[in-house]
DNA sequence: AAATAAATATCGTGA
DNA sequence: TCACGATGTTTATTT
């Protein structure tokens, strides 16, 4: 059975439910509780009803009714731990390095569940900016006319640039590539793998921004650093299937049957592809 | 009722149970899904049975057996829509600036609940920059001797600096504060105020990185630009605001600009504490 | 384990 | 609405 719930438990059963259950899934707690968190900042959340989230892989999430992200978590490779203390279901979850403790006293359960979730989690993620990075190499144009891109370095190095190469007239290019659009945070980006190319090799180093956008006080920052920002249009780059989509989509902000749907609009995989795997 | 579930429903009647009570709480499926996603960027997700939450403010979560972030998601904001296709259940989110949409297509339901949850909620954070920056006001000394901070800027100005003040020399000192260890990201941030200082005004101007730590490349960068580095140890911090917080006080709003403070940093009501409120 | 940078980052604040 | 900066950012990658 993937689905197992145990409704309105006492803190003892609820407590069997989920020794007998940790580990063979994701466990669910709904209720009322008080959270204390203590590691790299402290945090106390007071009284009120929340969902809890502990998976096998050992992250911990507490949402509440509003917003994205959970009020209290604890990232993957943690140690979940229940017990019952003065009569409260206490729910704990530790991890080392950095140590931190997040504690959770349930003052009321309505629901304790487990589900047992089979998942060959198998993500195709389109528009990073590894992919844009990408599609600069095999069109270089679109950087300008004549330029001519090298080995562009892996990700991760140090300080590292997006892409690398020479313009029309031989100086050498050094490009930073953003998905969205450029702040100042990526100007200084640009700037200190310039200055380190300035450093490293004799002769001319242009340093040109490459983004959807950019702000304009990012865009006069680059002009005073004498760095270059060149415009790309995602819409050339991403299927363009957007319009299409939000053309046949159903009434929304409604929950209603069922008027007739256009098919899927995504296209087979293309060259701007990234796969991730489940571990 | 806090807590209404439907198993193995069929999608007919899962989508009269979403119908029937959206918007009164937090919205949970359960099972078997493919999930498509198109906006900033676009993805596809292929067949596994995942946990999805619809939350009234217009979050969509969805989430997998393993990792602390969801698979697939849509922030606050967002209008759901549920409806039958081709004998599926099918979810929808959409959002418009930017315009996104998630498209869930459900296989398999095991479950289908609404959870109403009463939550005042109210998180109380220690620990944060604001509170590391508001510290040095109270104790300049922790900057260094002789340190006299001026009025510090509100948050959210353009380029603003997290402390700022002179010297025992009479020189002017822009100080970055970052809550846990730098590196060049904060160094090229307090480089930028630096220069901006030096721009707009005449006379020496010093930058000091203050901060738990600094990476080794960071460090050797900050020397070069001639900016300097100052340890702050969070451990003698962060008790004290714990310490604070048991003695009990209410939320601060202001800080006193006060250099001649001496005593203790902590005292109530204390100056580390960050309240948030529910909406 | 540490460091570096991306992210559909999200979130809060101020202009 | 946009821009800017913090986040208990998390996550992936590489040294």
């Amino acid at each position: 059975m993937p689905v197992r719930i145990l409704r309105d438990a006492l803190p003892e059963a609820a407590l069997r439910f989920l020794q007998a259950e940790l580990g063979k899934g994701v466990l669910q707690v709904i209720g009322l509780c008080e959270i204390d968190y203590q590691g790299r900042a402290e945090s106390s959340l007071s009284s009120g009803e929340r969902i809890i989230l502990l998976k096998p892989d050992g992250s911990l999430l507490v949402h509440t009714a509003s917003r994205l992200k959970p009020v209290n978590w604890q990232p993957p490779g943690s140690a979940h731990a229940a017990a019952v203390e003065g009569g409260e279901l206490v729910i704990t979850s530790r991890r080392r390095n950095p140590e931190e403790t997040v504690r959770i006293r349930m003052k009321e359960i309505h629901a304790v569940s487990c589900f047992r979730l089979r998942d060959d989690r198998e993500l195709m993620l389109v528009g990073t900016e590894e992919d844009l990075a990408r599609l600069l190499h095999v069109r270089p144009g679109l950087v300008e006319p004549g330029f001519r891109p090298w080995a562009r370095e892996r990700r991760g190095e140090r300080g590292q640039m997006d892409v690398y190469g020479e313009d029309a007239a031989g100086r050498r290019v050094v490009i930073e590539v953003k998905r969205r659009q450029a702040s100042m945070k990526e100007v200084e980006q640009l700037r200190r793998y310039v200055e380190k190319e300035r450093q490293a090799r004799a002769g001319p180093v242009r340093g040109v921004l490459v983004a959807p956008g950019i702000t304009e006080r990012a865009k006069r920052y680059l002009g005073e650093l004498g760095l270059e920002f060149k415009r790309v249009e995602w819409e050339r780059i991403l299927p363009k299937a957007r319009e299409a989509r939000a053309a046949g989509q159903t009434t929304l902000g409604t929950f209603e049957a069922a008027p007739a749907m256009k098919k899927e609009a995504f296209r087979s995989p293309g060259p701007l592809r990234t796969a991730e795997r489940a571990r």
